[in-house]
DNA sequence: TCTTGTATTGAACGCATGTTCAGATAATCT
DNA sequence: AGATTATCTGAACATGCGTTCAATACAAGA
């Protein structure tokens, strides 16, 4: 036996991501094998290096898609306008986003430290460039008069902190809509940073 | 060779412990080894089930511990009154509790997942009893006339995630004391709850 | 149809894992 | 001082790990 009938590395790479990323996200990236992953896709453990060189640059590249994914959508989908508009867009946002991904999500604040230290700058970079879109919304904010934040960076993380904590309650098909979850958030954001 | 010299289960039990909450926040729960825990101790892996009939008892251990302490903790520090002071109080709490044990936080936040479900049950458990402490002050503030908010248990959540992330950029040492950051989360979650 | 290149298997590598246990030593009790 | 108990070692168990690679079967192009 060796190669299988209909096999294409267009197929089986992303397969092989998308069972990572979700084995990853629900047992910990040092709690699956490399054998688990291939039996979610079919394949022998082999085969995996076709695709990745070692088991640490699979989840590297998962968390690198996953922020490189998040900066480009907020770029698309900044409103523009002034600070309460724009401040607004990127809470409907980053809700709206990070629901539809739970998985790459919960990996990105988890598996940071199963990182090498190169690899672990480069996300964390990513991470920070992001902080910057929102505190930069809350600077100009404040300088227009439109909020009263003693400390921006804090805002910033703060907020931040508090969207990305519905992952850990919101479940599909339960008492509230993703929309009714944006006007939630966007109340208690509005209000926290309000003049 | 076999006991070795000074040698007592109440030092060593908690040594243990110490280790294996140090090693599991670190590095995860799945990528420390008992082999790990016993080195940083100083004992051989034999010895340590002596202390844990198994690993994951041993995570459920620590996790247990700190869920009662954080409980025990708050409503010994509790400071009564009117909800908004109340609220401040809690507000203060959380944030130096989780300051100053950020290894068990880390642990309770992270590998939940590593336990079986009777396990898992116990520990939801105490988190839901925890954040039905911080909704009751928000429901009977809200009743007061003190708060507006449009879903109490909501707020809860969200009040703590963004609480619960000062562990995620708070350095010893850094720009702000723990009382000033105290300060600056208490002005936000006042102002995102008010009426 | 034949050839070339891609995709995969399956076995093997050395090493680490959680856990058990008989034997050995130190602390404690009589 | 002697007997007992608590504490720990060191070796062993079966199993699984990440990774490599020769062999092989399929797909694509000529």
């Amino acid at each position: 036996m060796a190669r299988k009938t209909g096999s294409h590395s267009e197929i089986t790479g992303p397969r092989i991501r998308d069972a990572a990323l979700k084995l990853f996200a629900r047992h910990g990236f040092a709690a699956v094998s490399m054998r688990q992953i291939a039996a979610e896709v079919g394949v022998q453990a082999g085969a995996l290096y076709l695709y990745t060189p070692d088991k640490e640059t699979l989840l590297f590249d998962l968390l690198k898609a996953h922020m490189d994914d998040l900066l480009a959508a907020w770029d698309a989908d900044d409103p523009g306008g002034g600070p309460v508009a724009r401040l607004e867009g990127f809470v409907r946002f980053h809700i709206r986003f990070n629901l539809e991904r739970p998985d790459a999500v919960f990996l990105s604040y988890m598996e940071l430290r199963n990182l090498g230290a190169a690899n672990f700058a480069a996300i964390e970079a990513l991470r920070k460039t992001y902080e910057t879109r929102l505190e930069t919304i809350l600077r100009d904010g404040q300088g227009a008069g439109d909020f009263a934040l003693p400390d921006t960076k804090i805002a910033t993380l703060a907020i931040i902190s508090m969207l990305t904590g519905v992952n850990t309650w919101y479940r599909e098909g339960g008492r509230l809509s993703r929309t009714a979850v944006g006007d939630l958030y966007w109340d208690m954001v509005r209000k926290s940073v309000a003049a």
